[in-house]
DNA sequence: ATACATGCAAAGTTTTTGCAACTCG
DNA sequence: CGAGTTGCAAAAACTTTGCATGTAT
């Protein structure tokens, strides 16, 4: 889910998603799926919200929680959990993992290939079905080290 | 942080890290310590004030939040933010990673040596400074597989 | 036309905070 | 005694929900 081409290409992505899902294609379903495929950080709802607005003022807050829900469902996005108490909410669909910094609570994506060939240990198979991996790499940002000196 | 000792091997050994840290040792505390110790679980800060409470019966919520704070603060405990969207409390401080399951959300401990010993790619060095890995896998759990059957 | 989606307001959850009373060291 | 800790209550922060109105197909 991220791209940057043209708003004509988005929409008629879009609209085939929500043909193929079932879902209506609302104005501000789709306000919300430009902001998510431009978003290069991993925004809140909060901040998916901020930036819908400009476009869409009168969209309400929990319109953007129950379509960034929908599109979770749909496998469009994926809600992360980190040290922060918000949820966050991630487009990138391509395998990758999860730099966190504990000070501003940016997330920066990175890929790890010798982690995706790694077979976890047998143990865990007893343990149930397993679906996918969430890896998150903790720590200081270089920004924020400027800052501490 | 887990072991099973007597009452009053956990005694000195709490009251050793309270004079460690320079916190006080209160009977609350203690109490907090003594269910994590024997959680084999992840409890939520919820739980552990449910458990508490059976000893400490006029123990607030608060002073639960507050205690499992300072403890993770001091590296006692650890936080952890899964799908569910209360935090958890790790009380082992073995290197481990966590299957969660997505129907009951119950965290279950492994190990997985190769990843321990697999570096990370050069590229995060010029992100800031790393602490630590948090490795979820995710998936459901046998129990929740045998009552969808 | 009608089933689905939105906006509003209100409520639900989880977590934090101000403050007076209390307690450990 | 005095700084640190607790309990209470209230509030904050984030998210969800009921319902009437509006809209896409």
């Amino acid at each position: 889910m991220q791209d940057s081409k043209s708003d004509l290409q988005i929409l008629n992505r879009f609209r085939q998603l929500c043909q193929r899902f079932g879902i209506k294609l609302t104005y501000q379903r789709l306000e919300i799926f430009r902001v998510l495929l431009s978003s290069d950080n991993h925004p809140s709802a909060e901040e998916v919200y901020e930036r819908v607005k400009e476009k869409v003022p009168t969209i309400s807050l929990d319109t953007v929680y129950r379509t960034l829900s929908t599109f979770e469902q749909l496998g469009l996005i994926r809600k992360i959990h980190g040290p922060d108490d918000r949820a966050r909410f991630d487009p990138n669909n391509k395998k990758h993992y999860h730099l966190v910094c504990l000070k501003c609570y940016k997330i920066t994506d990175f890929e790890w290939p010798e982690l995706d060939n790694l077979s976890p240990p047998e143990s865990i198979n007893s343990w149930g079905k397993t679906q996918n991996y969430y890896l998150e790499i903790r720590g200081i940002c270089k920004d924020c080290l400027k800052k501490e000196e």
